[in-house]
RNA sequence: GGCCCGGUGGCAGAGUGGCCAUGCAGAGGACUGCAAAUCCUCGUACGUCGGUUCGAUUCCGGCCCGGGCCUCCA
């Protein structure tokens, strides 16, 4: 199977060739952990989730190494610590549980590595010390800079030039800067902020500088994918790379960068900073499945722009009941789920999760359609084995047609649909239609088929 | 200002130089006591103006519209 990605490095699509096909790595930035995370950044844990999956299909589960960073330490999570008097630790260790919560819901799985920027401050240290000492950092007044005009090809993920950056620059320059694309590696921090000692007193790293140790320590000077959203390719990837080549001296950071478009709200970027964005947590808590959800992300194609709306959920929500309804039929029927060439195909170039989605749907047609038990086995294989691939319909068909919603218990719907029959058998169809309605206003659906009466919650 | 993306049927959303996406919603039919579910059928979609071509939604150029990055951001 040949995987195709679209490199934003080249900005085009390229076969994937693997470093070493016995350990494929990958880096995804992570959160910033001082909140709860919103729709926005669930989205490239989903989209590169699937990657992870597929990769994970091609070459072995035990062939690939998929890290994924959580920032704890960080100019908001401080300013979040000043504010309520909570520590740090305290902050950033209940928000990455929420994370971890949030993502588990929406069926990502979850990363060999999950490095912790904390704990590699050591490794971020002697990463600046080799910076300073190849001549591409210097200090000035406590901090460490990193020296833009030193590297000959700075620019090229984000295709811009120093001068180009010079004449957009919409930040007043610090004096201390030699030139003002420089950016930061290390910051002094006060006596009564956290920090860290250092060749250069007490401080504390910038942003860029944690992924570059962190990526390095765990997948090597250069490995081969690194991921994250359209917005990280400036300033933070474009710095990374900067940082990881110039210290190691090696000719790229990653061969395969890839970017994940926005989540957006009515057309615009949803962000905290304006406001506009809801968090998986508050989904979650109003009822909608993290599967839905997740099934409405995977719906347009992870570079495309996305918007992400109750609607959207409700509508994946639809899909996802077919899909249990058909699977639910063939529940007892054991399968050893394999995904076939079309879907496996569509995942594979680039991540065409719409188009995998469209045969998934085909294939839960061609189950329902099926007569006998070889077609429904084959069916159910293949539909599965491609649901797989996309972290799709995991879970017992029964329990999502029938867990969820409130009030009414089981034994109770079990002892109408009983009454309901009892009245059928005697022609009582006014008193059978009585507990149906009753129970649709209560959220439950009944279906009457050869084998009986079955339910879901609506 | 510099650099990037997009504009597909009521909605969501793939894709392709000439023929079908797919789903949701809607209409009709089969099935059903009636429903639901399921299956079948249906709706003359490709921002705009030119160019290339036997033929363009698909390639090229202009224009219009929307979005993003250049500052923390997935």
């Amino acid at each position: 199977m040949t995987i195709h990605l679209y490199n934003t490095l080249l900005r085009e699509k390229q076969v994937f060739q693997p470093i070493d096909p016995l350990n494929v790595r990958i880096y995804v930035c992570g959160p910033t952990v001082y909140d709860y995370a919103h729709i926005g950044n669930a989205r490239p844990v989903v989209a590169f989730d699937v990657l992870y999956r597929l990769l994970r299909h091609v070459y072995g589960p035990d062939h690939v190494t998929y890290a994924r960073n959580i920032t704890d330490i960080d100019d908001k999570i401080m300013a979040a610590a000043e504010k309520t008097g909570e520590s740090i630790e305290s902050i950033t260790t209940r928000t990455a549980g929420w994370y971890h919560d949030d993502m588990a819901a929406l069926g990502a799985l979850p990363p060999d590595r999950e490095p912790r920027a904390t704990a590699y401050v050591p490794q971020m240290i002697r990463l600046i010390e080799q910076l300073i000492a190849k001549g591409f950092a210097y200090e000035a007044e406590r901090h460490v800079l990193f020296n833009v005009p030193a590297m000959q090809d700075y620019g090229k993920l984000s295709r811009r030039s120093l001068d180009d950056m010079i004449a957009g620059a919409r930040v007043d320059v610090a004096p201390y800067k030699k030139h003002p694309a420089d950016f930061t590696l290390w910051k002094p921090s006060a006596d009564n902020q956290i920090g860290w000692d250092s060749p250069w007193g007490k401080g504390r790293p910038g942003w860029h500088i944690e992924c570059s140790a962190m990526s390095g320590d765990i997948l090597g000077e250069v490995f081969d994918i690194h991921a994250g959203g359209i917005d990280l390719i400036f300033p933070h990837h474009e710095n990374e790379i900067a940082q990881s080549r110039c210290a190691h001296g090696t000719p790229v950071m990653a061969n395969y960068w890839l970017h994940n478009g926005f989540v957006q709200v009515n057309g615009q970027k949803m962000s905290k900073s304006l406001g506009n964005f809801f968090t998986v947590h508050e989904l979650l808590e109003e009822g909608f499945r993290g599967e839905a959800i997740r099934l409405a992300l995977l719906s347009a194609h992870y570079r495309q722009p996305i918007d992400i709306t109750r609607e959207g959920i409700i509508e994946a929500k639809a899909q996802l009941d077919r899909f249990y309804g058909a699977l639910a039929k063939v529940a007892d029927m054991a399968v050893d789920p394999a995904p076939t060439d079309h879907v496996l195909a569509a995942i594979a170039d680039d991540l065409n999760t719409p188009l995998a989605l469209s045969e998934l749907h085909e294939l839960v047609t061609k189950l329902n359609k099926a007569t006998n038990e070889t077609e429904k086995k084959v069916a159910k294989t293949e539909l599965l084995g491609g649901a797989q691939l996309l972290g799709l319909l995991w879970q017992d068909p029964a329990k999502w047609l029938q867990s969820g919603g409130s009030g009414i218990e089981t034994a109770e719907i079990e002892a109408l649909i009983a009454a309901r029959l009892a009245a059928k058998k005697t022609k009582n169809f006014a008193e059978a239609d009585r507990i149906r309605n009753d129970l649709a206003a209560k959220g439950i659906l009944l279906e009457d088929n050869s084998m009986g009466t079955t339910w879901r919650r609506a």
